[in-house]
DNA sequence: CGAACGCTTGATTCACATCAAAGTTAGTGG
DNA sequence: CCACTAACTTTGATGTGAATCAAGCGTTCG
């Protein structure tokens, strides 16, 4: 994936200065934008740009002005809040047709850098807003986004309130699993692009403890530890766990 | 607050059987349906029906289908998910203004129970979504109002993965403080009307924990306990613990 | 090749959980 | 109004799961 500069002096490397190329957008068919009609569409494509993004440059940062939103089409991007003494909480990873600045706040409210190379397509927050306030359908469906984004949120509050190392570990393994299930990623390993560090600091454990508990699933082959990822050997057993 | 029955057989308490009293509504200044115009309201009133609950009673239950959608007019509601064997994790507290159901999913994602007797205009799901198709201003203060929930539940994570017992406390403390402030419920002392259970539960910590890290609070003078409640003493102290 | 980084493993500590009991408040019925 | 009970809360003693501290072990990269 190469970056192709920045030649209309926005601050994104920009692969399409002249708007979305909708026809090649690896997302359409589960898109918030797949409501429009082509009609809307011609019109919606001009106020957005394809964003390429290195491995672990930031998309934005916690209290900058929200001036961009961003629907993810390709790549994992973490979300994270940082305490002023430097802990960190990731509040998500997020994938293709992931949409980042929903709340179309003043300021963004958490950090948001690329895990993998990554492509979202960028909309300046103005343009969008008023986009979106003449155009129903849209805001329904960023609206179902939204509730489906807080009710993972809720089962993550379940996992971080309440469940050991273990069964946070299954729960992050099958839920990420069956994220990518959703959006047509299937595949017999899951590839988990995130450092143990990442992982950690979504599950609200330590390093130490993400590894010890990965070489205990593995030593009672549960899971298969390979390079960038594992393969589930007993994925009912993980189920469970994960309830 | 008296109950009035269930005269026409939905199932609830209601308080008017005619459809919603909007002219006493404690909180027709902040509530979703304060963008609609006097002509629109006089439809979506007849829609809605105050339902009154008693403290401990529940509202609906986690799986059950969700045919109803709520605003909290009065009173506090606790919302929290189940685990199979009986843990528990309060996903939040809902104040005047908050609205249940924002999902409009097949099945509640989680139980609600009145903590304090309480009163919620109710909507039955089906007449409740297709008004708020017809009506893009009112589905905006719904998506206004998931993504501060998303906020709100995303702060959570912080707390629930990243905080120590006393951070917990002095967020919870801040935080409702600064809710109850937000709808015009200022006082020197802040109730607290759920159990320490409920705390806990909220904080993922224990009942037990919860305790000791009042009675600490209360020696070093930070706060004051009072029936139902405490008292700000050091208020600074708890917003700086909070972050 | 050596430095840097990320990951794993082991030894030890500690914050919070668990277990246990006593104290307090609220509710009930005589 | 008080005796009695049940529920909730606090306090204390002990246990433990995960954090912390501390090496080592690959891999990657200049």
């Amino acid at each position: 994936m190469s970056l192709a500069g920045d030649p209309d002096g926005c601050g994104f490397c920009v692969l399409d200065p002249t708007g979305c190329v909708c026809e090649g957008c690896k997302i359409k068919s589960f898109s918030v934008c797949n409501v429009l009609s082509a009609e809307e569409m011609k019109n919606f494509r001009t106020i957005g740009h394809s964003v390429a993004f290195n491995a672990k440059t930031s998309l934005f940062a916690q209290d900058d002005i929200a001036d961009s939103v961003f629907n993810v089409t390709e790549g994992m991007v973490r979300l994270y809040k940082l305490l002023p003494d430097g802990r960190r909480q990731i509040v998500g990873f997020a994938l293709p047709g992931d949409f980042l600045g929903l709340a179309l706040e003043e300021r963004y409210s958490f950090s948001a850098d690329a895990v993998t190379a990554s492509v979202s397509c960028r909309f300046s927050r103005k343009a969008f807003s008023s986009y979106v306030d003449q155009t129903p359908l849209l805001l329904k469906r960023l609206h179902e986004h939204a509730t489906y984004e807080l009710s993972l949120a809720r089962e993550q509050m379940v996992l971080l309130g309440r469940r050991s190392a273990e069964e946070r570990i299954a729960a992050f393994l099958v839920g990420l699993r069956n994220r990518l299930y959703r959006i047509g990623h299937q595949s017999v390993t899951l590839s988990l692009p995130m450092s143990r560090q990442d992982i950690a600091d979504f599950l609200g454990l330590t390093i130490e403890t993400v590894s010890r508990t990965f070489t205990k699933l593995s030593k009672e082959k549960s899971i298969l530890i390979v390079p960038d990822g594992i393969r589930f050997l007993k994925a009912e057993k993980l189920e469970s766990m994960a309830s």
